[in-house]
RNA sequence: GGCCCGAUGGCGGAGUGGUUACGCAGAGGACUGCAAAUCCUUGCACGCCGGUUCGAUUCCGGCUCGGGCCUCCA
């Protein structure tokens, strides 16, 4: 540990690989090495994607608090995931390019600053390195053809994994059961179902923006293939080993196990390369999971255009636990919005009443030392469940007794609360009442129209003239503007989240 | 068709063999010219049928319903 962890639960993870919960153990003491399995940057992010990241930075905020320095790689995948088949046909990239008549190339650099800006806006922590496939091609055929001997045969359409050539193909999906992929029609040559592309052949005569020389010919690397090779070569240390690889639960059944083979064949192991694989569950809302494919996704931006906050999507990730499905409405997104909001202003009042600054510390264990008697098992109590498998939605309501508990001075609340705010990341220290008003897009009246009005109103009351008082609030009720006298910040916008 | 998961109050979502989740919504109160916002208080639950048990929402079996994966997906 780099510093010394305030509260000595152990912190215990739940493994897909044993499907149990198990005492975290890194491989190198006080340190943790973790890989996330990032987008294909050919489409926005919708909000299903995100609360992965929402998930994988819970973990490694929580991977803090207990002290632990965290290494943390992203991959940004701009090339290699089809469209259709198994593992010939169309590349996603290629046809977005091809859609927008835009330089593949730009589709991808567009993309993938509309996904570190929803990064920004969800207080996500910058990981230690953000990992974009096409800058490691290289480092993926000296891959290739290293594992390619003993692991690997060549096809007309590219260059294949055996899967039987790895001992407990698939034993992470929870059993391989070769005969369930016979429904999909299989690639001309291949050995059995599971194998998967490694090297993917340009098709004869067709010239790709994206393709490279290697020794299977010109064409683009698989796509299982990069996160082997990124995480190995980041995390992997001498060993090729590092402690956590982190994704969306559907990785559980395909890609992660696809992973893993390459990894042990790489390294002539039956280890896989992570000693834990740990995978979000999805967001749902009443017709199933959300995806990309099935079209009709929610985007972050449009939320924010509506007037939410991106940080209450924030939040209402964090009200269930990772392992379980949680459902996305307009409902159950004005909770959170309503319930951020009430936070913020305990806060805000809190530091109002506030005598010292010790609370502005960044420093954890200082912030968490000398608790007011009161507040040691709220701390207790929160740390107990951060480590019971990153049980968030059991931390928070001890966040929010912290700021209401009577009979304790207010310094003493908001140090515990800055320091459980490091592990969830609401940035309710500094976020205000006035930050979380976000105008819709669709506002027919300016912030300073409003305020005009408000003038207007407060000296018709001044006079009791109620009737041109309630006039002007009926006025602005009909453009969305709630007023709001009893509360300092005056109005607010009224959100229409159907 | 194969594999897997879930079923908690109006909604979301924790948890437990016998005692409070929590949030949002609702209700009552305070405040307010009224309303809103805010604060305080508060009602409401454990899919169905069996079994184990002194006692099960919590353990076991069956059923029903819902969902996921098996094709790119977080």
């Amino acid at each position: 540990m780099t510093e010394a962890a305030p509260n000595s639960t152990p912190l215990r993870l739940f493994n897909s690989l044993t499907r149990a919960v198990e005492a975290f153990v890194p491989i190198t003491p006080g340190a943790a090495r973790v890989y996330s399995c990032g987008p294909t940057v050919y489409n926005y992010a919708h909000l299903g994607n995100l609360r992965a990241y929402v998930f994988t930075d819970t973990l490694t905020r929580v991977l803090r608090w207990k002290g632990y320095d965290v290494t943390h790689v992203i991959n940004i995948t701009d090339v290699g995931h089809l469209t259709s088949d198994a593992d010939a046909g169309d590349d996603k990239m290629e046809a977005a390019a091809r859609a927008q008549a835009k330089s593949i190339w730009d589709i991808a650099a567009h993309y993938t600053a509309a996904f570190k800006s929803n990064i920004a806006a969800l207080n996500i922590i910058e990981p230690s390195r953000w990992s974009v496939a096409t800058d490691h091609i290289a480092d993926m055929i000296a891959f290739a053809t290293r594992i390619a001997p003993e692991h690997c045969y060549e096809l007309d359409t590219g260059l294949y994994f055996d899967s039987t050539t790895v001992p407990d193909y698939g034993a992470l999906a929870g059993g391989h059961d070769d005969a369930a992929h016979a429904r999909i029609d299989p690639v001309a040559g291949k050995r059995h179902a599971s194998d998967f592309a490694i090297w993917r052949k340009s098709p004869p005569g067709e010239q790709r923006q994206m393709e490279w020389d290697s020794p299977w010919g010109k064409g683009a690397p698989g796509w299982h293939l990069e996160c082997s090779v990124m995480s190995l070569k980041y995390l992997g240390g001498d060993e090729h080993q590092f402690d956590i690889h982190t994704g969306g639960i559907d990785h559980r059944e395909i890609h992660h196990p696809n992973e893993i083979a390459q990894n042990q064949a790489f390294n002539c192991t039956s280890h896989t390369g992570a000693n834990w694989w740990m995978h979000n569950n999805f967001l749902v809302d009443r017709a199933g999971k959300m995806s990309k494919s099935k079209g009709g996704f929610t985007t972050l931006f449009s939320l924010i255009d509506r007037g939410v906050h991106p940080l209450a999507y924030r939040l209402l990730c964090l009200s269930a636990h990772y392992r379980s499905e949680l459902e996305f409405s307009g409902e159950t997104l004005g909770a959170a919005l309503t319930r951020l909001k009430r936070l913020v202003m305990a806060v805000e009042g809190l530091k109002s009443r506030a005598e010292d600054v010790t609370w502005q510390s960044d420093d954890r264990p200082f912030l968490l030392s000398n608790l007011h008697p009161k507040l040691q098992p709220l701390a207790d109590a929160f740390d107990a469940a951060l480590s019971d498998d990153l049980m968030v939605p059991r931390a928070i309501p001890l966040l929010e007794e912290a700021a209401s508990i009577k009979k304790v001075p207010a310094d003493e609340k908001l140090c515990l609360i800055a320091a459980m705010d490091m592990a969830l990341g609401l940035n309710l220290l500094t976020l205000t009442r006035a930050d979380l008003r976000l105008p819709p897009k669709d506002a027919t009246i300016t912030e300073a129209e409003i305020e005009a009005e408000l003038d207007r109103r407060k000296a018709a009351r001044a006079e009791k003239d109620f009737a041109t008082s309630d006039a002007i609030r009926d006025s602005l009720a009909a453009r969305g503007v709630d007023v709001m006298d009893g509360d300092p910040l005056g109005w607010e916008w009224r959100l229409n989240l159907d």
